[in-house]
DNA sequence: GAACGAATCACTGTTTCGGGTGATGCATAC
DNA sequence: GTATGCATCACCCGAAACAGTGATTCGTTC
């Protein structure tokens, strides 16, 4: 018997798991929190072999709730789960001790699936997520590169839209020093161009 | 007696909304469908009040499907359904006739109310919905940034790194073509170059 | 069948970007 | 006291982006 608590700020999903798992015999179900307090809260004086955890909630999001939970409680397995196939959230709760992670549009097999691959201490990927997970591989091992805050501000520039000139004009300094800084994101940050270069920025919240 | 039918491409969400809804006395649930496709075969032979639908679907969007709904069907109220505030197409759904729109994170009175609103012929918006709508009133006075399917193909292209030459190689273009489509994109965004044509369409997850 | 938008292609400029290469001054760190 | 990293500046050159203008085809709508 598998018991498993979910913790998502979206009734329906709640709703919509449990009506799945309603019917399963070894899965049982003992709680379910919209936030991460009222989940730290439950585990005070009660536990779970699985918790299903959102990754995008408001206050404190699933990345973080993960490795809250699994430096209290590490022998709780986290199966990660989100509406969308977000490779580097997913890469950060992975870091952080979850066991696995699945989409909201998985079948109710898949779900049940899941559950007990991680509750057996496997680790379970949707389908889909395995390949976007390989994407970002080239930051795994390393972390984000560091920029300096020079690097920062012609970075927040570029993404306003500012051009080298009119960014050397802004903050003083010849249009060849600029070219610099931003020839050096483009490398630090392993992209070939402003385009990637933004994405990667706006995606990875560094503006 | 409502009768309610969704349409959503996550078995959770419609799971979670028929749970929300079985006990509600004067709501019938007449029916799901997870594609556009299999939304509109429903409706060949039967009926129903108020049609929940996802924003986002694989193959026709709830925008495409909203307005040919409406069009064969106009005495039906549809109610948008999004896990996330997306303003641009809350706006583009509600000009293709919509009723409403609702978050996943609503609460189980919320939907139901909204459901009932709805099928008075009344409109509904859950509360953050409304205030996002208002950052969005600068499309609204002038045209409506939507994006054809072509251009769409063309951004994230972009937002992947490639140059136009490479795009146009990629899906069998003139490099020309992808050009027109590249200034298309910065026109009908109001941005000026590739660095804010990128930070918006994350930032509003046209990508 | 006129009007419209989407999609396609074309040419000409100018500006900006991006790759390469290299230099100096100035901290701090070891 | 030298090694390291940051910040600054400089030049060349080809590729790409951006601006402007204009055209054709095709399907849909009215």
């Amino acid at each position: 018997m598998i018991s498993v608590f979910i913790v998502d700020d979206h009734p329906v999903v709640i709703e919509g798991i449990h009506s799945l798992l309603q019917n399963e015999k070894d899965i049982a179900w003992v709680g379910q929190a919209m936030n991460a307090q009222s989940c730290l809260g439950f585990f005070v004086n009660n536990t779970a072999d699985v918790v299903l955890m959102d990754i995008s909630m408001p206050g404190m999001d699933g990345v973080e709730l993960c490795a809250v939970m699994k430096e209290k409680y590490p022998g709780i397995f986290i199966l990660g789960l989100s509406a969308f196939n977000q490779g580097l959230y997913i890469k950060k709760m992975m870091e952080n001790g979850a066991s696995g992670y699945i989409l909201k549009n998985s079948s109710k097999e898949e779900v049940i699936k899941a559950i007990h691959a991680v509750s057996d201490g496997n680790i379970f990927f949707s389908g889909e997520v395995g390949q976007v997970l390989a994407a970002y591989q080239k930051y795994s091992a390393t972390e984000l590169p560091l920029l300096t805050p020079r690097e920062k501000e012609v970075l927040e520039l570029i993404a306003e839209g500012y051009t080298n000139p009119q960014i050397a004009e802004k903050i003083f300094l010849s249009p060849f020093t600029v070219d610099s800084h931003r020839k050096n994101l483009l490398a630090k940050l392993q992209v070939k161009n402003t385009a990637s270069l933004i994405r990667l920025a706006v995606e990875q919240k560094l503006i």
